[in-house]
DNA sequence: TCGACGCGC
DNA sequence: TGGGATGCGCGTCGAT
């Protein structure tokens, strides 16, 4: 191989395994990651991907630094022999427990910065470097740790950052290299920024502190004034039992007041030389990058000069021929062996399981998966974890599985079911599935969220295969489901739980399934899960929908958690006061239809309420259902009622009630959890091919608001003592988005005059004045305006309106005539969804439409008016989800405990203090309002409209 | 398991 | 030509 890299002074093999072993000396290169990200992005201009728009300047900023140092060390004296980037783990370090308002000024990260936090991890593994992070500890602490521990053993340690915090570390052994400035920091460099030498940096830095990091210091003391000070005693314990003796009256009288601060300040800049070491020095030895991971990173990064500038390095001919188009060529996807249940281990031992956790983290990534006792992630008990290090290496950690209770003649040998204790497992687990250097894999990773933060973990940072499948497919499949994946990528069918647990009245808990088939059944689904993954993860980028995946599904498993979990709180006894009070209406209107019709029939059942209206009293509108039934739905016994029948205003007004109390009263009261004593819902992600999120279980998005009946149902949602429900709501999200999109000059302007836009549609298409209009017109446009972002017809206007179909199709003429844009919209999504079977909202979000490859006419004209509303809906959907996405951060960061409990797809409903409502109610506004930026600069303005009270009701 | 129906946005 | 003729969900019920 002629690779240059492997000109390096040392190769591989002459590396020592172990530092304290004689031989070649440890020569450690530590990269501040943390450091360099921010430096990186605020010192180069900003840069985006081209094809979609993905803040990338402070990752290629970051690898271009990276590069640099690689070549660079090969050739210089001092090349080293281990390598790694260390990177902070989260907000919250021991310092925080020395001092709350340690680094509590600072802002959060920008916007554009955040999804470069986990770019910049894969580009670091991309160039074969290890990446180290510990929770609870910064950047700094590891830095110290290794740099120590090098030392120690007679080392050298070279770190790369500019950071003045590390200039304590600095030493005969220990420099500093800024690749910025190009500059190396000795020890002389360190007496020119801090007067002293290393050794008394902490000491200078605890006197005059950091207003960066929050540290206090001493007041009125700079770093010219301590270093004088600690050059005069010393060091600063001597300075600070002698602080009486100082001359100056008020420098004295400072240090006296504030010694004990000034020694918590020291605690605080001073770098703890014993933290924990999450790698092996000997894993950090400097290895070649493989060619293949590097150059597809920066392929898919769109790096081309550094891609380029690899190439050329390693001496091959820089690329000549021109890409294949992106949607042609398809990323790399490794091929594995096959899938064998048989393989995989049960793990009922904690050398076993260490070991796996072991392997998951020298891996750096780990799918895995809970087996539970129930469907509901609210009530379900763990029965097990599974594990997949790589694709076949899978295990299955059973905790709580039972014999199935012995009873009657069974007189079977009763199974080994030794198993590690439940707290014990849990305990090894949640250092691994909370530790932000391992990446967690998961298939609809919201259920296994929930389920675990009930036994306290945390788990991230986390992907999700089926909102990956979700971002690349929708509207592809129906299902977003592990079975059906699997089939499609791995061309494999999983065991179904209905083989390992029974189905039907026969179905048993997961814990009672024998340890053997249990093991073959999850382990499986880790296995396939991250398979998966590695079939699925790449065409993200390659799709130039890693930023929708980003940015719209991967922070919303955790938000939806929170709500979930939190529940609401409904009233069961004015829901039974309501049931009861439907059942007895019901039943005189029932003994009613019965008296209308000459003989009782089943009022629920719209094949004999046929027969009684069509057959035997001789009604008729001929309407059919899509079966060619003689329909009954509300619109066909409306007319009826309107014709001056009695019956069918007798059966509409009992299936009103028959509705509210089937499907809302008694389910409400029956879902309440007897453990919190509130309604959990559950949320999908990847159910509406549009974004939209959906609620089941019960289904909490769809609650009665329209009738003063319904609304009695909305009335049972209450807050607990002392705090109120807040509605948020977006005022005509869907029009404003369409005026946007379709470049509605009208529309857009008597939305930024905060006009009434059904009032002034109206106008436009009637030519009235707004002033005086009857209730009627309005009401005309209104029904147009929803129409048309529905891709509504003549004759579905018409029947909409009750007026002639002529007079409906004149309408939509005229609209078309006063709203050109929106034609020329219409048009142009439908052209693209002919030509390409999908559209795009403007934040990327891709919806398939399939129908429009479809035989039939129909099928078509479906697709049509599909294309025609998903950019629109789907628009809405991504809005709110980016609000969604901020709120709790936003909350907190005001100091409030209010909760986000419900999403109804423009509406926010949040549990909050009473003292609070104000507050939240600002922040919720604001957080909605802005949701679109900085991606989107929407050229309308969003309206949120809230409210606060003591049940929903009379929040909404 | 399916279709009809009806609740929401 | 002419049938079919507003988007996206979920839950209940009766019929099969």
């Amino acid at each position: 191989m002629t690779d240059t890299l492997d000109a390096a002074p040392q190769t591989l093999d002459e590396i020592p395994r172990e530092p304290t072993q004689d031989g070649p000396k440890v020569r450690l290169y530590l990269v501040d990651g943390s450091g360099f990200i921010f430096r990186a992005f605020h010192a180069l201009p900003p840069l985006t991907r081209k094809s979609d728009g993905l803040p990338v300047g402070a990752v290629q900023g970051f690898c271009n630094m990276l590069w640099k140092l690689l070549v660079d060390m090969k050739a210089s004296d001092d090349a080293p022999t281990h390598l790694a980037v260390v990177f902070d783990h989260s907000e919250q370090t021991f310092r925080n427990k020395l001092y709350d308002k340690y680094k509590a000024h600072r802002p959060p990260p920008p916007e554009d910065l955040r999804p470069q936090f986990p770019l910049v991890r894969d580009a670091t593994r991309a160039f074969g470097v290890p990446c180290l992070e510990l929770p609870g500890y910064e950047a700094d602490d590891l830095i110290a740790a290794y740099a120590c521990k090098v030392r120690d053993f007679g080392g050298e340690v070279v770190i790369v950052s500019s950071d003045k915090d590390l200039m304590q570390l600095v030493g005969p052994q220990v420099t500093m290299l800024d690749t910025m400035k190009n500059v190396r920091i000795g020890p002389e460099q360190v007496v020119e920024k801090f007067g002293v030498p290393p050794d008394k940096v902490v000491d200078v830095q605890a006197l005059c502190g950091d207003s960066v990091d929050n540290v206090p210091g001493a007041p009125g003391i700079g770093i010219k004034t301590a270093s004088a000070l600690i050059l005069e005693y010393g060091d600063l314990d001597t300075l600070l039992s002698r602080a009486h003796e100082i001359k100056q009256d008020k420098r004295r009288q400072t240090l006296i007041d504030f010694a004990d601060q000034v020694r918590l300040s020291r605690e605080l800049v001073r770098l703890d030389c014993d933290t924990p070491l999450p790698s092996p020095i000997d894993e950090l030895a400097v290895e070649d990058p493989d060619p293949q991971v590097l150059a597809d990173f920066l392929e898919l990064m769109e790096f081309r000069t550094l891609a380029r500038r690899v190439v050329e390095a390693r001496g091959g001919a820089a690329p000549t021929a021109t890409p294949a188009p992106a949607e042609t060529k398809g990323p790399q996807v490794p091929q594995h062996a096959a899938i064998d249940v048989t393989t995989y281990q049960c793990v009922r031992d904690v050398e076993t399981l260490d070991a796996w956790i072991a392997r998951a983290r020298a891996a750096g990534i780990v799918a895995f998966d809970t087996e539970t006792d129930a469907l509901s992630s609210a009530s379900a008990e763990l029965c097990g974890v599974s594990l997949a290090v790589a694709p076949g290496e899978a295990c299955y950690i059973p905790v709580g599985h039972q014999d199935e209770a012995a009873g009657g003649l069974d007189f079977e040998e009763p199974a080994d079911l030794a198993q590690i204790p439940c707290e014990e497992v849990i305990a090894r687990l949640k250092p691994l599935l909370e530790d932000p250097a391992v990446l967690k894999v998961a298939q609809n990773a919201k259920y296994d969220m929930a389920v675990l933060s009930r036994y306290g973990i945390e788990v991230g940072p986390i992907d999700d295969t089926m909102l990956i499948s979700f971002v690349l497919e929708a509207g592809l499949h129906k299902s977003h489901g592990m079975d059906e994946l699997a089939k499609r990528w791995l061309d494999h069918e999983p065991i179904s739980f209905k083989t390992v647990a029974g189905a039907g009245k026969a179905q048993k808990s997961f814990k009672h399934v024998p340890l053997s088939e249990a093991t073959c059944y999850a382990a499986e689904d880790s296995d396939v899960t991250l398979r998966l993954y590695e079939h699925l993860r790449p065409r993200l980028a390659h799709e130039h929908l890693l930023t929708v995946y980003e940015t719209l599904e991967r922070p919303l498993p955790k938000v939806l958690v929170e709500m979930e979990l939190a529940g609401v709180k409904v009233d069961p006894e004015r829901l039974r006061q309501l049931s009861n009070d439907f059942a007895v209406r019901m039943g005189e209107l029932e003994i009613e239809a019965h008296r209308l019709a000459g003989r009782p029939f089943n009022l629920g059942s719209p094949k004999q309420i046929g027969e009684v209206l069509y057959q035997e009293m001789g009604l008729a509108t001929g309407k059919t259902t899509g079966t060619g039934a003689t329909s009954t739905d509300a619109s066909v016994l409306e007319d009826l009622a309107a014709q001056g029948h009695e019956l069918p205003r007798t059966l509409l007004d009992w299936r009103q009630l028959s509705k509210l109390k089937g499907t809302y009263t008694d389910n409400l009261v029956a879902a309440i959890s007897p453990r919190t004593g509130r309604v959990h819902t559950s949320f999908s992600l990847a159910a509406a091919t549009t974004g939209r999120l959906a609620s089941s279980d019960p289904n909490l998005q769809n609650i009665p608001v329209r009738t003063e009946e319904g609304r009695k149902i909305r009335k049972a949602f209450i807050a607990e003592p002392g705090h109120v429900l807040i509605s948020a709501d977006y005022s005509q999200i869907e029009l404003r988005l369409l005026a946007h999109i379709g470049d509605i000059p009208q529309l857009k302007q008597a939305f930024k005059d905060g006009l009434d836009i059904h009032a002034m549609t109206a106008s436009e298409m009637f030519g009235v004045p707004v002033e005086g209009m009857p209730a009627e017109t309005r009401r005309r446009a209104k029904a147009i305006n929803f129409g048309i972002v529905y891709g509504i017809s003549a004759f579905g206007l018409a029947n909409q309106l009750s007026i002639p179909r002529e007079e409906a199709g004149a309408y939509i003429k005229t609209y078309f005539d006063r709203f050109p844009g929106i034609r020329t919209y219409m048009d142009r999504m439908i052209q693209q969804v002919r030509s390409q079977a999908f559209v795009t909202t403007i934040f990327g979000r891709k919806v398939h439409i399939p129908a429009a490859r479809g035989k039939s006419q129909a099928e078509r004209s479906f697709a049509d008016r599909a294309a025609i509303n998903a950019p629109i809906q789907g628009a809405a959907a991504d809005v709110i989800r980016r609000a969604m996405v901020r709120m709790p951060d936003a909350l907190r960061a005001e100091g409030l405990t209010a909760r986000m409990l419900l999403q109804v797809h423009d509406e926010l409903v949040f549990e909050a203090p009473e003292a609070e409502a104000e507050a939240v109610i600002a922040v919720a506004k604001r957080v909605m309002e802005s949701a679109p930026e900085p991606a989107v600069a929407l050229s309308v303005p969003l309206v949120v409209e809230a409210r606060a009270a003591a049940n929903w009701d009379d929040a909404h």
